[in-house]
Parts: structure tokens; C-alpha cells; sequence
DNA sequence: AAGTAATTCAACCGCCCTGGC
DNA sequence: TGCCAGGGCGGTTGAATTACT
């Protein structure tokens, strides 16, 4: 393509602005507005292009600039959101108020990827260095995009900026932005989008293939208002909860992370009803779980991973010590001490997530013994902001641009539709009724346990057989 | 103090998308 | 349907600044 140039064409001023220039620019755009950007420069008396004009105005003469340095906690959010987003730097600049596109990437290129390096963690990969050199990233990605099983590379086991965020956060003067959390609408929409589908292995087990929100999920509440025009999502589907800046996912929701902060294995049977399990069902009347053969469920599977991330799931590295992350039945707290399987576990799943016997449904890595390390001080010691965090963190496929669009865009609208999921009441009341309502109900859910599940996932496998 | 290397960051470039004609 | 202009984005450049020797 020929080199189009209109400051060459009319020949027009470029380089560095004067402080003549920036007043004229400020003083129009105060007064008149913008409008059209290509008589910007001619109604101002400049001699600069409209591009050029727009470019100076976004990046340093706009008055809702914050200026100077970025925190530590501008920082983190970056990686996150890079991590999800890639390179869409306007998208992650919309999270960051009084930041530009500009100044994230310089920041990106010059300064954090840097340090992420340093690490050892690829910042194109957000993976292990390691990994990368020897080819591991681009195996691990293919291979989990062929197999019915999650490897524990496709999730990122190893160091990653995760270990970094962490050494962060223990940093007292580190406070997490609210940023981290996802409001209830979004949780809502999580849940509606586990897919859940009947299948029969080869050896005549039943099982229920599980997949989750796409990518879209994160894209559509991580994307700001001013770029739906290059957003390689496609449109919103039409009943869509909520398309928000990620400033505003915390509302609604602190009253409900306060609760769990107290009792974190409550939230999700609080707002998961047909999810809740308690120590007496018998998890060998649920049908085996298998994380999906599609490849296409792949990237879902890992932005659920992410979405599940919500303050119900304490502990998501707590798991199994097999090869592959697994889905267990089993004690929440058993898992959380020792991150070892439970002994009440004997329903397996083929994926991150395990039914607690009291009620908790937890997701996570059962990886590596570099999580193992840092699991006690998680379960103990952190916040539920920093495992929100730490799970947005965690996507180094999403970041490799190639699991892009995979889900119908039919899934939400659909999935919402037909979910047996709520989200109903105070997470705070409910959990001061807990224990007792957990006491009344446990005779009858011993009743009640073995149909009620197979019922719910009778539902669950009709409501979501479509996908 | 001077020279050089490394880093930062403002601005430009080229491409893509959209809407108007 | 195709062309064009405008707007917007991500990648890149290069001048200015800072760090190091």
C-alpha cells in the first residue's frame, strides 16, 4: 500500500508539539469541542493533521489524564488484564481511568515486560520462560485442544507473574483494586453459561462434559464503550447482562465477598442452589465428568476456570496429585491443608473443580509444586481479591490470540434462558443462617441428595444438550 | 566532566473498519 | 458495489533523558 501521509501532502508541521501548539489545540477543543478531527487543526490555526491533533489531545493535553508514575496496583492490573486481553491496549487502558493506550504499551514494552522476564515469565505467554524456549507452550496448546483432558500446561502449572502478583500482594502496601471482583449479574452469567452436556465414554460410563463461558465472557466486561468497533469479539449477544467497564464490577458484591472472606466454602451453594452438595450425597450417583473433547470448549473451559474465580472458591489449587487436574468430590478444607485428594472423594472429574461436601464447588490447578508452596498462604492468608487476581492471571492461552470467537454466540442468550442456576438473597444473611439451615436441611438433602442431583443434571444436560 | 549505552515516551506510520456517497 | 475520507488501533521510530563507565 502506497504511503498515505497527510501531514506530507499538505505539508504540515510534525514532530514534537510547541507549548504554542498544545494552548491553540486546549483552548479549541475547550471551547468548540473536537467534532470532526480534520478541521480541528484548521479552525485552531495549526498547521498539523487531525490525526495529529487527535493523537495530542487523547495523549497528553486531555484534562482527565492522571499524570506521573504508575502503582503497583496499576501494574498488576495491566499484567492481568494483558494476560486476558493481549495487546488490546485500549481495552485495557478503558480499565485504568486517566491512563492512555499510549502509556500502557510504552509501559508494557519498556518497563513490565521486563520485569516479567526477570521472573522467568514470558509476557507474550504469560508462561514459564521455560516452557516457551522448549516448545512446551505451543504442545501444550495443541495437545489440549486434541485431547478430552485438560493438560496441566494448557491451565499454565509453574511460575508465572502469578508468583510475582503474589510476591506483590503480601506487600502491605499493596491494595488490590476492587477491580478484581466480578459483580453478581456477571457471576450470574457465568453460571448461566456452564454448559453441561450427557455423554457415554468409551467403556459405557455416563458422563457430562462441562464447559463455561468463552472468552467473550471476560472480552464483553473488559472492553469500555469507546472501542466496539475493533473488538475482535463480535457483537454483544442481545440479551447480554451487563457491558461495563471493569471499574464497576465490584457493585453489589462486597457484602457477598465480606461473607465469604468469613466463610469462604459458602458462596457458591448460596448462589449456586442445584450446584449444592453436601457430606452424604453419594457422588456415585453422579455421572462422571469429563472436561470436553472439542477443542473449541477448550478456551471456555479456561475462562471458566477464571469466571469461577469468584469469591465462593477458596481454594482452587486445592485438588488431587494425579497428573491431570482433576475433578473430585471432596473436603474442601481437607484440600486446603494439605492439597492433597480428600478421602470422602471418590466421584473423579476430568477438570479443575471439586464438589465440596459442604456445598462448596471449588476449581483449580492441581498442579505443581510450586502452588503447593504458595497454597497455605493462599488458603490462609490471602484475600479473595487476590484469588480473583491470581485466576484472571492465569491465562496463558487466552493470550496466544488463537481461541479467539470459539463458542456459538448463541451461548449466553441460550444458556440464561433455560439455567437452573440463581442468585438469590444476601450471600451476608445467608451466611449467618448457615450452619443451621445447613443442619435442617442435611436430613432431608440425605433424602433427598441422590435423585436431586441426578435430577438437576438430568436438567442441566437438557438444558444445555443444545451446545 | 565527557562519552556512551540504555531507557523512556511522544509521535508517527500503516492498516483496518465504518459510514457516506 | 466500489470508492473515499475519517476515526481508531497496534506497532514502530527516534529524540530526549537517565544511567553507567
Amino acid at each position: 500500500m502506497g504511503r498515505h501521509s497527510c501531514c506530507f501532502k499538505q505539508k504540515l508541521r510534525k514532530g514534537l508539539w510547541s507549548p504554542e501548539e498544545d494552548e491553540k489545540l486546549l483552548k479549541h477543543i475547550t471551547k468548540y469541542g473536537h467534532g470532526c478531527w480534520s478541521s480541528v487543526p484548521k479552525q485552531a490555526g495549526l498547521q498539523r493533521c487531525g490525526k495529529s491533533c487527535r493523537l495530542r489531545w487523547i495523549n497528553y493535553l486531555r484534562p482527565d489524564l492522571k499524570r506521573g508514575t504508575f502503582s503497583q496496583q496499576e501494574e498488576n492490573l495491566i499484567i492481568e488484564l494483558h494476560s486476558v486481553l493481549g495487546n488490546r491496549w485500549s481495552q485495557i487502558a478503558a480499565q485504568l481511568p486517566g491512563r492512555t493506550d499510549n502509556e500502557i504499551k510504552n509501559l508494557w514494552n519498556s518497563c513490565i515486560k521486563k520485569k516479567l522476564r526477570q521472573r522467568g515469565i514470558d509476557p507474550n505467554t504469560h508462561k514459564p520462560l521455560s516452557e516457551v524456549e522448549t516448545g512446551e507452550v505451543n504442545t501444550s496448546i495443541s495437545n489440549s485442544s486434541n485431547n478430552n483432558t485438560l493438560s496441566e500446561e494448557a491451565f499454565g502449572g509453574g511460575p508465572n507473574e502469578l508468583n510475582l502478583l503474589r510476591a506483590e500482594i503480601s506487600k502491605p502496601d499493596v491494595v488490590l483494586t476492587q477491580a478484581h471482583t466480578l459483580s453478581v449479574e456477571d457471576q450470574f452469567s457465568f453460571q448461566a453459561s456452564l454448559s453441561f452436556k450427557a455423554n457415554t465414554d468409551s467403556t459405557g460410563n455416563n458422563l457430562m462434559t462441562c464447559s463455561g463461558p468463552t472468552k467473550e465472557f471476560f472480552l464483553e466486561r473488559f472492553t469500555n464503550s469507546h472501542d466496539n468497533s475493533k473488538t475482535p469479539t463480535t457483537s454483544a449477544p442481545s440479551d447480554s447482562i451487563g457491558y461495563f467497564p471493569l471499574q464497576r464490577l465490584n457493585d453489589g458484591l462486597s457484602d457477598a465477598r465480606d461473607s465469604v472472606n468469613q466463610d469462604p466454602t459458602s458462596w457458591f451453594n448460596q448462589n449456586t442452589r442445584n450446584f449444592e452438595m453436601n457430606s452424604e450425597f453419594d457422588s456415585n450417583s453422579m455421572p462422571r465428568m469429563q472436561s470436553p473433547a472439542s477443542s473449541s470448549i477448550l478456551p471456555s473451559l479456561i475462562d471458566m476456570r477464571h469466571s469461577i474465580s469468584l469469591p465462593s472458591l477458596r481454594n482452587p489449587w486445592a485438588g488431587g496429585t494425579n497428573a491431570f487436574h482433576s475433578w473430585k468430590a471432596g473436603n474442601h478444607k481437607h484440600n486446603s491443608s494439605n492439597g492433597d485428594v480428600t478421602t470422602n472423594s471418590n466421584m473423579e472429574l476430568q477438570s479443575n473443580c471439586s464438589f465440596a461436601e459442604n456445598g462448596t464447588f471449588s476449581w483449580g490447578l492441581e498442579d505443581g509444586k510450586e502452588y503447593k508452596e504458595n497454597q497455605n498462604t493462599s488458603v490462609e492468608g490471602e484475600t479473595d481479591d487476590s484469588k480473583w487476581s491470581d485466576y484472571l492471571l492465569y491465562t496463558p492461552l487466552l493470550t496466544s490470540g488463537t481461541v479467539q470467537n470459539s463458542a456459538p454466540q448463541s451461548l449466553f442468550s441460550d444458556i440464561k434462558s433455560e439455567s437452573q442456576f440463581t442468585i438469590e438473597g444476601s450471600c451476608t444473611s445467608w451466611h449467618q443462617n448457615h450452619h443451621l439451615q445447613q443442619q435442617q436441611q442435611q436430613q432431608q438433602q440425605q433424602l433427598q441428595a441422590q435423585d436431586l442431583y441426578t435430577k438437576d443434571f438430568q436438567k442441566l444436560a437438557t438444558a444445555f444438550g443444545q451446545f
